[in-house]
DNA sequence: ATCCGAATGTGAGACAAATTCATAGTTTTC
DNA sequence: GAAAACTATGAATTTGTCTCACATTCGGAT
C-alpha cells in the first residue's frame, strides 16, 4: 500500500477546511478530484478514513491517526523545501575543509571564527587530511575545500592562492646550530628532525631542502601536535621546520632560536582548492577573502 | 516544488544499495525509471542531489540532508501502515465509551481493567456523557459505545442488553422511612432527594416512580459523586435512589437502610449501544461479554 | 411531507506523469 | 585496452490523476 505525501496534505486540508469542497478550493483542485483521491486512499488502506453520516465529511478514528502523522511529517517536508530554497539562493551551504598542512590549524581557527559569525547557516567542519588523499575527496564531494601548498592541474578543481609563508628552522638555544645565521641542508645530518606524521612529499623541509640536496637527517621522529613539537624542540630533543606564522610567538622566547633556511630564501604559497562550480558561491568567496587577509595579520603579530 | 514519499524512498534505497542499478532492483523497477525519477526530483528542488563524478553514484551534501529527513519520516509511515493492517485484522481499534448513567463507573472500571488486559492495543477512553447527547455522538463516531438504559430504535445503532438491576431506595437508619418495608412515591413528599446533576428523564427515580405518580419531593439536591451522595444519606441530609450494585456494600452497615421501591418490583435493563457495523469486531464482542457477566458478580457480592 | 440547496459521489474522457524498452555514453576493473 | 559495471537518454507505453458533467445524498426550511 503506497501512502504518499499528497494524501497527508489532503487529510490535513480536509480537516482544516472542515469539509471536502472547501479543502478542494484551498488546494486549487476540483472537489471531484479530492473525492477521487480520498476514495483511492481509503481503498489503499482498506478502511474508511472519513465519516459521511453527517454532511460536512469528518475524520474517523483511523483518519485521526493519519492526521497525527500528517501534522508531524508535513512541517518537516516544508522545512526541507525551505532548506533547498536557501541553498539555491546561496545563503547557506556546506564547507567541509580538509587540511594537508597540519600547522594550518593555527591560522584556520581564527579565520573560521570570523566566518561562522558571518555565515551562521553554513555547515562548517574540518577533517585533518592525514589519513586520506584530499583532492579526490574534493571531487567526490566528501569535502568542499582543501588547504594545500602543492597546486596540481586537475579538471574541475581550482586552486585559489591564499598567502605566502616562509618555512623556518626552529631549534633550542642550546643547539650548536643556534650559532649559524642561516640553516642549510647539510646542517640536518646530525640532527633529530621532528615532523608531522605525513609523507615526505607533504613536508616543506624535505620537498624544498633535504630531498633536492639528497641529505638524510640523523633521525626523524613523527609527532602529531604542533605544541608537542615545540616542547621537544625546547628541551633540545630535536629540531623542526615550521611555517613562520607558527613561530611568531617564539621570537621573544630565549629558549628557542628561529632561523631562515638557506642558501637562498625559501618562499612557499598556500592554496585553497575548491571545485570550480563552488567558486561562485558567496560564502565560499567570503571564506577565501578571509583566508587571504587574516593569516597575514597573524604573521605580522 | 512537490517532494513525494516516493522520492524519499528512492533516496534511501540508493544510499542503502550504494548505487542506482542495485537500488532499482531493490525497488522492483528498472534502472531507467529510477534515473528518470532522480533527474525529475533534482529538477524540482533545483540542485544536484547526487555526485556522478565517481561511478557508483553518491549523495551530495544536499542529498544527505534529504536522506536525514527520509530516515526520520519513512519509519513513521511504515508504522502508520502497520497500524492500518492491525486495524483491518481487528487486533486493535478504538473503544471510547460514553455513559449516561453516572453510577455505572462502579461496575465499568472493573470491566475495563479486565478488558485492557485482554486487548492492550485497543485505545480505551471514557467520557461522562452528562454534557452532551450521547447517541448522536455515536453516529458521528465521536464515541464508539454508549451505556444507556433507554433503548430507542435508531438506524445504524444496535442496543446490546447487558444486565438487569433494581433501583433501590437508600436512607439513613435514623430516617422515619426506615420503618417501611417498601418505599412508594408518596413517601418522597417530605424528603430531600439527592440525585446526579442530569435531566429528570435520565433518573430512574423520576421516570419509574415520581413522574408517573405526579409526586414532587420536598427538595432535590444535585450531587456529582456517588460517594458524596452516600455520605449525605449517612448523615440523614437526604435520601436517594441508586442501582442495587452500588448499595451492595451497605447491607451490612447499620447507618443505612436499603429498601425496594414499590408498590410493584421495579426492574430496569442496562444496554450498550454500538454502531451496527462495529458489532462484529472481536474486541467489541469481548467487551460486551464482559459487560454482561462481570456486573452480575458484583451485584451478588 | 416535500422541496431546495449545499455537499459529496460517480463515470468517461483528457491530460500529465511515471515506467519500460532499447540503446548510447560513461567509468572502473582486470 | 577490452570487458564489465553503471548511468543517461529518447520514444513509446502504461498508469495514474484531474476535470467536466451529472447523479446522489443529506439537512433544513416551507
Amino acid at each position: 500500500m503506497y501512502i504518499e505525501l499528497r494524501h497527508l496534505r489532503t487529510i490535513r486540508a480536509i480537516q482544516q477546511a472542515g469539509g471536502l469542497a472547501r479543502a478542494a478550493a484551498m488546494m486549487n483542485m476540483t472537489q471531484s478530484a479530492l473525492s477521487h483521491q480520498v476514495a483511492g486512499l481509503e481503498d489503499q488502506v482498506g478502511m474508511e478514513l472519513f465519516v459521511r453520516r453527517s454532511k460536512p465529511m469528518r475524520l474517523s478514528a483511523a483518519g485521526i491517526r493519519m492526521l497525527r502523522v500528517a501534522e508531524r511529517i508535513l512541517p518537516e517536508i516544508s522545512a526541507l523545501e525551505e532548506d533547498f530554497r536557501a541553498l539555491q539562493s546561496g545563503k547557506t551551504g556546506r564547507l567541509h575543509i580538509a587540511i594537508e598542512c597540519h600547522a594550518c590549524f593555527d591560522w584556520l581557527f581564527p579565520v573560521l571564527e570570523l566566518f561562522r559569525h558571518a555565515w551562521p547557516e553554513v555547515d562548517v567542519d574540518i577533517r585533518a587530511g592525514l589519513a586520506f588523499d584530499a583532492l579526490p575527496a574534493l571531487n567526490r564531494e566528501e569535502v568542499d575545500l582543501v588547504i594545500s601548498s602543492d597546486p596540481v592541474p586537475l579538471p574541475g578543481i581550482h586552486f585559489n592562492p591564499l598567502f605566502d609563508y616562509h618555512p623556518m628552522f626552529v631549534g633550542s638555544a642550546q643547539n650548536p646550530l643556534a650559532a649559524k645565521a642561516v640553516i642549510e641542508a647539510d646542517d640536518f645530518r646530525d640532527q633529530t628532525l621532528l615532523t608531522y606524521p605525513v609523507g615526505r612529499d607533504k613536508l616543506d623541509v624535505f620537498t624544498e631542502l633535504l630531498t633536492p640536496a639528497k641529505v638524510e637527517p640523523r633521525a626523524q621522529r613523527l609527532v602529531e601536535l604542533t605544541a608537542v613539537i615545540l616542547m621537544l624542540v625546547g628541551s633540545n630533543r630535536g629540531v623542526a621546520v615550521l611555517p613562520d606564522w607558527v613561530l611568531r610567538d617564539l621570537k621573544s622566547n630565549d629558549d628557542y632560536v628561529t632561523r631562515p633556511l638557506g642558501p637562498g630564501p625559501i618562499i612557499k604559497r598556500l592554496y585553497a582548492a575548491t571545485r570550480t562550480e563552488d567558486a561562485g558561491k558567496p560564502f565560499m568567496a567570503h571564506f577565501l577573502k578571509l583566508g587571504r587577509s587574516e593569516p597575514v595579520k597573524l604573521q605580522r603579530g
